[in-house]
DNA sequence: CCTTGCCTTGACGCTGACGACAAGGTTTAG
DNA sequence: CTAAACCTTGTCGTCAGCGTCAAGGCAAGG
């Protein structure tokens, strides 16, 4: 399998493949010509990388996934490091959570103090009519 | 006052300071010498500004306030314009809220599943002793 | 006069995951 | 022969909010 068909198949661009071998995350073998030639693996190997990045991770955050799948696993998070990672990201969505309930919160009150004072300096007509 | 008092009493740098002004955020006058001179009511405008990026708007969101501010209110959340950036930053916040909690829910299922398939594979000693 | 400490504009660096383009080699089909 | 459709490496651009020099002007104190 080329690079163009990987890209294709696994949704994604060229560009975006050697910018993944260029930063350790997948390994094609080259052809006589010198393109790249990889097999049907790194197919699932692309996949988990995009499913991850997806989710937030950073490209370091996935090479322990990678690595568990190329050590044969069937799922790239059953292994200790991905575990370990997986763990860290709950945590930061966790803080980043609470962060942003607590800027809804003010967001809200804002604009309720805002909406309350155009009540007071440019008063709508009540229900109660003349 | 001079960009480095304000600077300070902001709490923030003359380069910030600088690049609200390179985006027409803020407008200091400029001294025979060619100083920025800032009065005391750009210190409220900065503050409004360092505020409202620290909720994680951006400078474009952030022009309706300072106008406000500069309009001569107290406040530079109760302008219209204030409000509908408003409006429209809780209802990103919401939706982000939205994504986050989903990719909390996976993350926790995945972490699940991952651990469950450990106790299954490398079971560990149970309650009852041998 | 010289140093110190302000101030000025200008311009590159950074982070991350690529997009876009350049300039060229290879293979296949017509 | 040539066009089409692959592939290669290399380099710059993107978004945002600044940090960090660089090179120099201005004001005051010793």
């Amino acid at each position: 399998m080329l690079i163009g068909e990987l890209a294709e198949r696994a949704g994604t661009s060229t560009r975006t493949l050697r910018y993944y071998e260029a930063h350790g995350l997948v390994r094609p073998r080259r052809s006589a010509n010198g393109y790249r030639v990889y097999d049907e693996a790194e197919l699932r190997v692309v996949r988990e990388i995009r499913a991850l990045l997806d989710v937030g991770f950073g490209l370091d955050d996935v090479r322990p996934f990678v690595a568990c799948l190329r050590a044969g696993n069937t799922s790239g998070d059953i292994c200790p490091d991905s575990v370990l990672v997986l763990r860290r990201k709950l945590a930061e969505v966790d803080l980043y959570l609470d962060r942003l309930t607590a800027v809804r919160q003010q967001l809200h009150t804002q604009l309720s103090h805002a909406i309350a004072h155009r009540e007071e300096t440019c008063p709508r007509k009540r229900q109660s009519g003349p």
